[in-house]
Parts: C-alpha cells; structure tokens; sequence
RNA sequence: GCCCCGAUAGCUCAAUGGCAGAGCGAGCGGCUGUUAACCGCUAGGUUCUAGGUUCGACCCCUAGUCGGGGCGCCA
C-alpha cells in the first residue's frame, strides 16, 4: 500500500489505497452504523488534514483508537473513498489504524484543540509548530526562502555565504555580540591595564557576530556583478519591539554598474515577485490567514502586484508631513527637514497618505552611512529640478547643511520599513571625507577602500528584513512568531 | 534603554481585606457521518518569588523575576 503525503492523499482518486503518517489534530466519535471515530490527521504537507474515518470492528477500536487524543502520532492504512460529511472531498476509509506515539497525559499536555494565545505558544515554541497557525508560518517561510533564491538564481544573480563572524569594528549599523574563547574571570588586560587585550584570543582581535554581509558582499560584486546575501545577522541592541529581533535573517543584493534607481527597481520587482509566488504556491495557507489572522491580507498583496510602487525623495515626504500637520495632523516627534522620520512619520505616509507602499529616497547625509553615495544636487537644487516645492524646514537649513545621498527606505503598510538601500560611493576620495566626517578609523576599512583603488564602479544594493517581509505577507503581529526559535532579550530559551 | 499593563486550574479569565470560581480543554457516560459539534457528571489550585502590613492577604506595601503593549534604536 502506497505511502502518501497528506497533500497526495488528499488528490488521490477512489478506490485507491493508501497509507498516511502523521499527527492527530481531532478525534470526533459517533455512535452511528454501529460506532466510528473521524481522526483529523496532518502531516504538515499541507494546510488540511485528511480525514480517516475508523470504524468499531478494526481490532484496537476499544483499546487504542477510541482513545487517542490531540498529537498522538498514526499510521492509517485504507481506501480513498468520497467524504459523506457535509465538507465533501475525500477522506480514508481505514481498515488499520497503528499508533506510533501517544500523548501521555492529555489533561496537561499543552497544545489543545482550542485557541491558544500566541504569547503561551512563544512558552512551548518546541510544540507550537503543530498548531494550524504555526504550521502555516512554516510553509509560508520555506516557500519565501525558496522563492528568493530562484528570484535571484533566475536573474543571474550569484549567492555568497559571507561570515558570520566579523573581526573587524566597521560594520557599523548597530550593537555587535563579541565572539571570544578568552576566559571571562581572568581577562588578559592591554599593558596600560585599562582595557582587555584581544591580542590572545582566538582571532588575535577583538571578533563580532555580523550585523551586516554587505561590505562583504560588496567586494564579490565587483567581479561578479550580481550577487546576494542571505543568512543570519545578529544586533545585541537592548530593542524590544514586535518588530525586532537579536538573530534575524536578511537578504542583501549588490548590483554592479546600478544607480539609486536600478536598486528600487530591483527591490519592487523583488517584492512583487515573492508576492505572486506566494498566492500561487501556498494559497492554501493565505486562505486561513486571511479568514483568521487578517483580513484581507491576500486582497493587499495581490493589490500591491498590479500597482507600481510610488518613488517619493525624502524631501517632498518632509513636506507632506508639513502639510498634513498645517492641517491638524497629531505627531509625538517633530518633523524637520535634516533630521530622521520616525516610525509614526513613516506610517502616516504608507498607510494614511498613499495607502501603497511607497519608496522614499535620497535622505539628508547627516542621517545616513557613510558608504553612501553623496548626490549631485542638493535637496533645495532637486526640488528646483523637479518643480516640486520645497519644505519650510528646508528653507531653514543652512545651504551647506542641504546635501543628500542616494539612500532609499521601502516602507510598506503595517510595518513601517521593510527595505533600507542605497547606491554606495564609489569615490574614494567622497568616500575618504566621509569616513573622516564620521570620525571612523580609516585604516579598518583598508579592504573596502580597496575596491575603490581597482576598478571601482557605481554599484548598489539593499538590506530585506526576512522575518518582516514574512510578517507583512501573514499579517501576524509579532516578528518572535514568524521565526522558529525567537532570540531576543532575556529570550533565548530552545 | 524609557513609559504603561499583567502573572490565580492544562489554557483564557473572574473573585477589590473575610469559604478561590466560570468557560474552554481533559476523564467518564449519553446523543449524533462528525467538522471550532451538542447534553450530563467528575477530577483538577504552593493564587510568580522573597519579605512586610493585618486578627485575617489572590486582594494593600517593598524588592525581584518573567510576560505583553507602546516608544526609542533598526531590517
């Protein structure tokens, strides 16, 4: 007898007989044509269970079947047959039931058939991955992972593992965890005896966990042309929002000979296509999503496929928040030209002003990396350009205080920031003033600069949050449920 | 890191200084080709930890631990 997947079961013709292995989700009884039990049983092949309907006269009625319960493992043997149930489809007429596992206590074992709140599921994340919500998240994760790579493998994009561990300090973009074998109750202390000497540790320096791949990644791309990051990444900020994590993972494209707007371009293209694999492959997942974590969470993705994102440079979005604030629109923080939107800014503009996912571009240098790149015109000069007006806090702005860089932040409904990029400077001389402006140590970024020295050219690139992109495409709330095992602070239990 | 809220049965929550309860889940029985089933019965408690106030504390006070929401930082 053919052992199938539950999602094969589920399309196999009757008349076939099959076997399935798996997982209780229910046991229903009836008395009726002498006694029968209906078991709900998953494998995690799909969304549904299939349903195996086992009769009184199987030997282990009694003994084992009438007394399974949520989770105890199965082996069902029997004929595809159509279902009598009101829901049709088919299910298995079982002529063998084997139980594999049983469920030792069912009083106290802690996934029930009834709603569980997610925060008690965050407490048995080894088990919750068995529930119908958990489940779905899974597949839902797998087929974005997948669908990254072939988006990238199909372009001629090539992947590059780049290290988890960082022995240099430039990185830059936030807290780093230290990697040490040194012994913590009897640190070797530099000769000064002020600070701990790294010399003798396992790196001969001081080591990191990554908070980024992409200066990394920046030196394949100029000999590769395309290429793409994807794996973990590590920030040891004390952050304790829904929408963060220490250990998350992202994907970091770099592009060779490509301006700000071949990386938007990219990035919306991006998107759109993980979107429409999505509800292609895993519609039955989307479909309980959208009928019991959101609504209309499949009507806004396949809404965002058809429209094209707005590209908006930071400045006109300063001026819209003038405006709207002119009009009476509440904001906790001020708004000022020069200075970084906060979350509530940025909401207002995806979700209140343009209701789309929008593109904000070339942000003030002040408050943004080093690495890049300064524009040509400065923001008073673009507007001119475009015929926009200007906002009033830009008047305010000293000329010299007015110039921006080709940064962009792809800002979705729902969760804000979703993509950071930029084309990155590829001037070593631009690239130099800007390292001194910041007060960073030149001589830690020797290698960088290096791809300046040879064969420079413009190249781009962004950062996608992964576990946010999963976020928004669920709508689930809380990032510390779309990643297996959350690690966050004072979290990191499994 | 800041502000706010919370911790009582396996889970979700009531009980506002005087006998610790309900719903769901679990067990048993009844009914039913069942579908988040329905009806009845039963079991199930170190009220987060430590200390304090009080004749008496789930309840009030202090400290701590853990969890949640919001903000900051960011992807």
């Amino acid at each position: 007898m053919a052992w199938l997947r539950v999602v094969d079961a589920l399309k196999a013709p009757a008349g076939s007989r099959v076997t399935v292995k798996g997982w209780l989700r229910t046991r229903r009884d009836s008395k009726a044509d002498g006694g029968l039990s209906f078991l709900a049983v998953h494998d995690g092949s799909c969304f549904d269970p299939i349903q195996v309907v086992a009769r009184a006269g199987l030997p282990n009625y009694a003994s084992e079947v009438a007394r399974l319960t949520t989770h105890c493992a199965v082996e069902c043997s029997g004929e595809v047959v159509p279902s009598q149930g009101k829901k049709g489809g088919v299910e298995i007429a079982a002529d063998e039931v084997r139980v594999l596992g049983s469920v030792e206590d069912p009083d106290s074992y802690p996934i029930q058939p009834k709603p569980h709140s997610f925060e008690y599921l965050r407490e048995v994340a080894h088990l919750r991955v068995r529930t119908n919500t958990f489940g779905a998240v899974a597949r839902v994760r797998h087929c974005l992972a997948m669908a990254i790579h072939r988006f990238f493998h199909e372009r001629g994009f090539y992947y590059v593992h780049t290290p988890i561990i960082t022995a240099s300090d430039c990185e830059g973009a936030g807290q780093m965890f230290r990697v040490s074998t040194l012994d913590m109750l009897h640190c070797p202390r530099t000769p000064d005896g002020k600070g701990v000497d790294f010399a003798g540790d396992f790196f001969g320096k001081e080591a990191h966990l990554t908070v980024s791949g992409q200066l990394n990644v920046e030196t394949y791309c100029m000999a590769l042309s395309r290429v793409y990051t994807f794996g973990p990444t590590f920030r040891a900020e004390n952050s304790n929002t829904s929408r963060h994590l220490a250990e998350f993972w992202m994907i970091e494209p770099e592009i060779a000979f490509a301006d700000l707007a071949a990386d938007a371009a990219l990035a919306e293209e991006m998107l759109k296509f993980l979107f429409r694999t999505l509800l292609a492959e895993r519609a039955d997942d989307m479909a309980f999503f959208d009928e019991r974590i959101e609504k209309g969470v499949v009507a806004r993705l396949q809404g965002i496929i058809e429209k094209p994102f707005l590209r908006v440079p930071y400045t006109e979005g300063v001026r819209v928040l003038e405006e709207a604030i002119a009009k009476g629109k509440k904001f906790e923080f001020p708004v000022e030209w020069g200075k970084d939107l906060q979350s509530e800014h940025e909401r207002f503009l995806t979700e209140e002003h343009y209701r789309q996912p929008v593109i904000l571009t070339n942000y003030p240098k002040g408050i943004k990396a080093f690495y890049m790149r300064l524009d040509d015109l400065d923001a008073m000069e673009a507007c001119a350009r475009d015929g926009r007006a200007a906002p009033a806090s830009l008047h305010k702005a000293p000329p010299g205080q007015r110039q921006t860089v080709s940064a962009m932040d792809v800002l979705v409904p729902g969760i804000g920031e979703i993509i950071g990029g930029s084309q990155r400077e590829e001037r070593l001389e631009r690239l130099d003033a800007r390292i001194d402006e910041m007060n960073l140590p030149k001589h830690e970024y020797w290698w960088y600069r290096d791809l300046r020295r040879y064969g420079t050219v413009p190249h781009a690139g962004f950062g996608l949050g992964f576990e946010r992109l999963i976020l928004f495409c669920t709508g689930m709330q809380n990032i510390r449920d779309v990643i297996p095992f959350p690690r966050a602070p004072k979290q990191a239990e499994f």
